[in-house]
DNA sequence: GACGTCGTTCAGTATTGTCTGAACATTCAG
DNA sequence: CTGAATGTTCAGACAATACTGAACGACGTC
């Protein structure tokens, strides 16, 4: 790895740590996302790392089941080889899990003040009103926009 | 604050630290969209917190900084007033500073990478388009909608 | 000037979270 | 069986972070 990619990969880590997520699922994502060949190996990723294998095993599981990265296998090959297969970006960004959680929260907030005057639950019915749109809207552009360019991909 | 505003309280702290920001940070907002009156000083809400002078006023700089509440003065008051303005949601959502962050980076990423095969950086560059999509497009969903929303508001 | 209120800053602390490295289980080859 | 390679789990070290509480300056009133 070039101090430059290097750089990208750090980058990505403070980046989806900044998010919610360990620096170390932003390295390995960004190290996906640039690796050749696409697909590795536990032992290629914490190689070029620098990491430790306890920590690869535990990022793998994390990214694996937020869908941003695949673990395939091959017949006669025990090892397991991880990707970051375009799916990815769907999983990313077509997702509307934030903005349901968010209407969610507002939902239980607007119950636990059922009883407060309406002047105090204008602004969170408000919010409320906005994340539901949200929620249904900004996945279903997305989802246009990955379904055309999956099109064109394919013709 | 009753038991059920407390939960609501805290799971908004939960969920913003999630995202990066600060416990305090969610519970302060969460407590500005429900509270009565709408405008509290820094005193009201360290009460209602129960948190120190300290982490008010940080964490008040933080969330006027992202435009997530307004800091209001009076005259003949030298105390500040803090809300939860409905701006606060065109700040939150409006912006495409996250997509635009993880543009940059991609793009930073291309440019360590121009020497490497195209397949290597195949990933990356779709990952940018998508993004510089996104950039661009959720933010002007959101708008028309928040305008429309306004302007029914206003009529 | 003395006092009370308001806001900010910062050192210290307590807590949380991340990663390492070792122990362990499993599988396969020799 | 022995040994090597792969993957998982977990205790513990280490670093980062959030919050407290005290010190400080600014402002206005008496």
């Amino acid at each position: 790895m070039t101090p430059g990619e290097s750089e990208f990969v750090e980058e990505m880590g403070r980046f989806l740590a900044s998010l919610g997520m360990t620096p170390m699922a932003g390295r390995m994502w960004g190290w996906l996302l640039i690796c050749d060949p696409p697909e590795q190996t536990a032992s290629d990723i914490a190689e070029a790392l620098r990491a430790s294998r306890g920590a690869i095993s535990g990022t793998a599981r994390l990214l694996a089941t937020s869908g941003l990265i695949r673990r395939t296998t091959r017949a006669g090959d025990r090892r397991e080889y991880f990707s970051a297969p375009p799916e990815a970006l769907d999983a990313m960004l077509g997702s509307a899990a934030i903005y349901r959680q968010m209407r969610q929260i507002a939902e239980r907030g607007l119950a636990a003040t059922a009883d407060r005057p309406p002047r105090a639950r204008a602004r969170l019915q408000e919010f409320r009103d906005v994340m539901a749109f949200v929620e249904q809207e900004v996945p279903a552009v997305i989802g246009r926009f990955l379904k055309d360019r999956n099109r064109r991909g394919q013709a």
